[in-house]
DNA sequence: ATAGTTTACTTAGCTTACCAAACTAAACGG
DNA sequence: CCGTTTAGTTTGGTAAGCTAAGTAAACTAT
């Protein structure tokens, strides 16, 4: 531990750059192709990952979104077709959004082709680096998702239903 | 998708959305507390990285957005006096972004949330712990990056590009 | 030198994503 | 029945991004 860190450390947060850069450019070209915005795309995957239907609070949740911002993404993919409202019977207050048919294929067929290159790289290399790779990136998530809470600044004046964040 | 989770892959699949979420999430939250948005923010650390100062089309290039779109940014940055646009006097088409005092300042204080937090945690580690993790952080970098521009990389082995960066 | 092209940047007009605050409607707890 | 909480939508706003159409300077070739 008498090393200087600063080499790796810029090395490592150069690399993270790279793919964060590297994700927003490719889902924007990619959802482009498709027709889909990255976003409307994500609604459509966390539905397929719910047996087809979920509700826009849930759904809020899952992309750290607030609830307008689903309503509106959802009112885009209605309107395309991708996805219909149901109205829950056993709480009228509900919504289910539903994947159509159309939505279906859309988000098989554009299942992300970030995640497919990764997953076909990523399941070329060995046993052994895989499980480096899973445990780098897994310490890297908590890094930052350590500090996701405690952030909530200002806005002192009175209480705020924080609640909202994950 | 297959409810079943499958292995490593889908696991480092969902680390790495975790990492970008977070950053996301984080990076939009600081900018704010300066009262700045993460793409101003970045155009300011760019050009603190050129000395200070770069044409339009070469923040473009670097953050891989249209020049239109870096137009529109300078013009916020500079009534919030953080830049200000010099004519070159070599070309006169050409126009350098330039950081002002202020500019320099807010690009210092809030150096990048990304940055921040990483930095501290990363230097916690042990050594080895840290090569582990710049070793794995380089290769995803360089499977996303791979697919950029043209069709078939085919990266065989441990041989990957680490081209194109500045 | 002057017309035509290319380069650098801005303008204009639009879409998407997001949010907070206000609103509607249903459910629940007395 | 009333008040509160919960689910969603609406409204109105900001920001980031794009394309396409300018303007102006700088090259290039007549």
């Amino acid at each position: 531990m008498t090393d200087i860190p600063r080499d790796r450390t810029d090395q490592s947060l150069i690399a993270l750059r790279r793919i964060l850069r590297a994700t927003e450019l490719y889902s924007r070209e990619l959802a482009q192709s498709v027709g889909l915005t990255p976003a409307q795309l994500r609604v459509l995957q966390i539905l397929a990952a719910h047996d087809g239907h979920d509700t826009p609070t849930d759904l809020a949740h899952q992309m750290g979104v607030s609830q307008a911002t689903v309503t509106a993404l959802v009112d885009k993919l209605v309107t395309r077709g991708m996805v219909s409202r149901v109205p829950s019977h056993t709480d009228r207050r509900q919504t289910h959004v539903t994947l159509t048919k159309a939505g279906e294929a859309a988000g098989k067929e554009a299942p992300d082709a970030l995640q497919q290159r990764y997953v076909r790289e990523f399941e070329k290399l060995e046993d052994w680096q895989q499980a480096l790779i899973l445990a780098a990136l897994e310490r890297v998530a908590a890094i930052f998702d350590s500090g996701r809470h405690d952030a909530a600044p200002v806005l002192t004046g009175g209480e705020i239903r924080a609640a909202r964040h994950e």
